[in-house]
DNA sequence: CTTGTCTATGCAACGAGTTGCATAGCAGGA
DNA sequence: TCCTGCTATGCAACTCGTTGCATAGACAAG
């Protein structure tokens, strides 16, 4: 289990309340690990009761207050460790893939639709990530060496960027499979 | 849920028990979509109670007597009716970019040995389908147009190679950025 | 003043996935 | 003969993840 170590790791780059932590869900963490807000909330209860993280009600103005969540030396700790426990590399998960092998047993052709909308998702995807490389990790220090945070931080960006780039290319690669499929069923 | 579309796939490309399937989802299926023989076993049994496969008994010689599955009607429509359905692009699990991410509140250079380990992994994986690509899809008919069923899933194993070396060069990436941030604690 | 939207938190029920354990036939080697 | 390993199937308990629903304060638009 990894999403206690995902927040743990968003609540050491910045404290928030669990629904800030489901807004970051939606960006940057979430590029590499989703989570609704129900999981955030429960899991949030019990690395408090653990002693994970500390709480800190802070009242706000023109909206509700919130409960600030922040790393307490155990919750450190428990990173520590996994940090230095071997983990399995990824099991994927690709529903497009099924498909993409069972439609021989319905209509190649109809698949067509789906692909391309799938390709226009993760163009959407691309574009977003580049946009957050530019604002980022471009500008007037450009050049000049970061620290180790953003470095690592751009790293894990530029392999979000490689994904979708890749995807694209295989997904115009299905197409035209598909488009060779279609004047000879 | 896309498990009993997997399965239903496989079974359509060719009948099998449920132990024979766990071992192609150590394989070929498993190349997109992974399973454990529980969860195999549990959902072969909702298929059989819902019509979607049929079941027959196979005495063996020198092993266990196996029950073998196949599709049925019922089952085949539920896929056609699954293949027109869109499906959301895939959400993305990676311990590893979190372990990333974590590794400036620690050590980021412990995460090396790590990150190599995860290389010589997604090596194996890429040599492992280049074998495969070898074997299907070529030799003496090479060049001549395949069936549609072997041209689907030769797109999907090129994906998965594409996969496997886009991710070997970002580890790549990965392991340059954490030796350049160790000089320069 | 009602309706819709955004912030903010949470319960309850269910379904999916994991882990540990159990059984059993048959084969081959120590 | 016993032990290991492969084929073959399955139960029980648990954790993780999803979906639907509920509440409530504040603001803006109509």
């Amino acid at each position: 289990m990894a999403l206690e170590h995902a927040i743990l790791v968003s609540l050491l780059e910045k404290p928030g309340s669990g629904y800030e932590l489901s807004r970051r869900f939606e960006r940057s963490i979430g590029y590499f690990w989703t989570a609704t807000h129900q999981q955030i909330y429960r899991v949030l209860k019990r690395m408090e009761q653990d002693g994970w993280i500390d709480v800190r009600d802070v009242p706000q103005q023109g909206r509700p207050d919130k409960k600030e969540y922040s790393v307490a030396a155990p919750g450190r700790a428990a990173l520590s460790r996994w940090l230095h426990e071997p983990v399995e590399p990824e099991s994927v998960r690709h529903d497009l893939a099924v498909k993409i092998r069972g439609a021989v047993f319905d209509d190649p052709a109809a698949l067509i639709q789906e692909v391309e909308r799938h390709r226009r998702e993760h163009a959407d995807r691309l574009a977003h990530y580049l946009a957050g490389e530019r604002r980022d990790f471009t500008g007037p220090a450009a050049g000049a060496p970061l620290d180790a945070g953003r470095e690592l931080q751009h790293v894990v960006l530029r392999g979000g960027i490689a994904y979708e780039r890749m995807t694209i290319a295989w997904l115009d690669d299905v197409l035209a499979t598909l488009h060779r499929l279609r004047p000879a069923p």
